[in-house]
DNA sequence: GTAACTGGTTACCTTTTGGAAACTACCCAG
DNA sequence: CTGGGTAGTTTCCAAAAGGTAACCAGTTAC
């Protein structure tokens, strides 16, 4: 009896097969869930203050990941005219919307650690 | 009135920064969870299969992610005695945990998809 | 004996990702 | 008028990721 791949041509798992590809394209890189992380718990955060909380992240790429984040619709940046200019990033609605992935990963991460299901 | 980073510096904030930097090493990548939404699916999968059926994937890049992923205990490899050498992969009970973030990143996905948070 | 299937590996190449350091520009305090 | 804080950008480079195509070795069907 041959085993007939049955995913991948039904409707659903095409669709589902999209949708991770999607999430992933907006997600994907070394950097994205920990700024979302941050943002997550504090909640309006300027640039520096980023820059000091995401560990080890450079300037160049925390810059480029915000402009990538905004443009995606995940947080909104809001420039403050106070004497020296300051910017302030916030989550969207939308942006939040990842927490339970984020909740999901770091819970999964925190297993691996453990090496609970490992052997 | 100063606004104090105050994760980064709690136990508990460290922990789930490593945690999901410990998730993203083994997880990130363009197929991973491409393939392991197939193996949820299909519970034993030879090569030839999973060629087929993670749309797009080249020989050389699955080959490179199913190695990675039995190294990293989320799978496992056996290689048969058939006529034809065949090679069934499995998922781990370990690999098996890692379904729900597929699930939410899919959930997410869909939600992207369908706009319905954005404006 | 030759084509096609099994499960890969190898070589070569391009693109993407990410990092370090220097630089800009504006404002303020001393 | 110098140093330091704001928020970045720019340049230059190295490494990693990913893709194409060819190849290999064994088996079986024609």
């Amino acid at each position: 009896m041959k085993k007939q791949a049955s995913c991948n041509t039904t409707q659903q798992c095409r669709k589902r097969i999209l949708a991770i590809r999607d999430a992933m394209e907006i997600l994907s890189g070394k950097w994205k869930f920990h700024i979302l992380g941050t943002l997550l718990l504090n909640d309006k955060m300027r640039f520096m203050d980023l820059l000091r909380e995401v560990d080890g992240i450079a300037a160049k790429m925390l810059s480029k990941e915000l402009h990538d984040m905004e443009m995606n619709q995940l947080i909104t940046r809001r420039v403050l005219d106070t004497k020296p200019v300051t910017v302030e990033y916030e989550l969207t609605e939308y942006g939040r919307s990842v927490e339970p992935i984020i909740n999901e990963i770091a819970g999964w991460g925190m297993l691996y650690r453990k090496g609970v299901v490992v052997e």
